[in-house]
DNA sequence: TGTACATCAGTGAACGCGCGTTCACTGATGTAC
DNA sequence: TGTACATCAGTGAACGCGCGTTCACTGATGTAC
């Protein structure tokens, strides 16, 4: 993506065709899941022998790895990008649900059933505190009513190893899991499709629970 | 599970081996989740061969709906028996949450990632729907304080198909919306691990969630 | 109670399939003089 | 500018594997007289 200018011809064609075989990845993640991802598959939809891909990517493992590494640094972009447009949290819950619902799929790389065995790579908690950061950053606006002290503040005051590096009061901390948290039930509940039968807008109660949200502080 | 007492031995053995098959299924989706489910794996952990199992189910299929359907029901239960105990809505809630914990490969079953192209038996939209009749009578609680009207319990009030059998108020209904999708917010996170290296005790939060719900009325 | 028959659980061989992955090789592309 | 060499993308054959599923068959269990 990020090309330095001194790259060579067969360097630029090696990144575009590893580019491309993500795109298949996910197209084919999209049609049947990603326990359904498959190397051959891949290869044989861009017309290409099924070895060939092993030029660009170790193995299944390895390719699987970094769309999950992508699907993070693509979230943490949009987010990223919002914040510094100026969005304020109801802004960056906007950003996320439409970001959720462009690829379905790719939302549940990261926050679906988790795989038992399955571990996450490394780098991925990185990423994953950048995007706690920005919201975190937009949770602890100065206008905000104070928050009343309750048991879960107190428990989150001797708890917050996890925002160690962050100034946001527990008041904050709270109210960026609620936030969190919420936003989450209502978009996977959407995308898994348990509203579908049920004939009301997903949207609206959306919005319902983040203007919940911004009327009691907590 | 019902027996009518005019099994035969014959009978009585094929439903014993049916829920052992099944019990072997649970095992080694706990273990793997619930896509690496294979017929022949779960004969060989019986000591049979891969064959046999077609006597009592006719394919991988139909077992993996059969899970899905006993999931359905088992939570059913679990909320009617805890409803019929005289639980509140927060007793509801703990008993959904201790189900969860109990099988959390179980609890994706039902509201973890979708598989594009799958969908549930027909019946489970009947024990989903008992599962909704047991929490919506649990918020219409009479002492609960009249919630304000919202452009959401409006629009409920204009889109409520999917409780036409129940006498609920649009308030109501907005808040078993809110008690379910916060709940399963709070809970899938936790189950898919997204807080194991925050820290914070999720149970805490669970309850702050719930003490919330029960502050405000929306 | 005993015999003749039907039912049915489980076996073992076999089918085709697609998977991930390795390997030796061909042919094109780029590099060094 | 032209030749000699190195690099590397892609091929095709092959490996072993486990999958779901079918089929003809054996042997035990239950049923009818």
């Amino acid at each position: 993506m990020a090309g330095t200018g001194t790259e060579t011809p067969r360097e630029r064609y090696r990144t575009q065709v590893r580019a491309e075989i993500k795109e298949h990845a996910w197209e084919q993640i999209a049609a049947a899941g990603a326990s359904a991802l498959s190397l051959n598959a891949i290869a044989k939809q861009m017309g290409v022998s099924g070895p060939a891909l092993y030029r660009y990517f170790a193995g299944r493992d390895e390719l699987i790895t970094e769309l999950v590494r992508d699907a993070y640094r693509s979230l943490a972009d949009t987010l990223r990008t919002a914040s510094a447009a100026g969005a304020d949290l109801a802004g960056l819950a906007h950003a996320l649900r439409d970001w959720a619902l462009a690829d379905p799929q790719r939302y549940f790389l990261i926050y679906g059933t988790p795989i038992p065995g399955y571990h996450a790579p490394e780098d991925t908690t990185a990423i994953s505190a950048e995007i706690m950061t920005t919201l975190l950053d937009a949770c602890t606006t100065p206008g905000a009513p104070p928050s009343p002290a309750t048991p879960f503040t107190a428990h989150l005051a001797e708890h917050r190893e996890w925002a160690a590096g962050h100034p946001a009061p527990p008041e904050a901390l709270h109210r960026f899991l609620a936030f969190w948290t919420r936003l989450h039930g209502v978009l996977s509940l959407e995308l898994a499709g348990h509203f579908a039968t049920m004939g009301f807008d997903p949207a609206l109660l959306f919005t319902a629970e983040l203007d919940d949200l911004r009327a009691h502080g907590s």
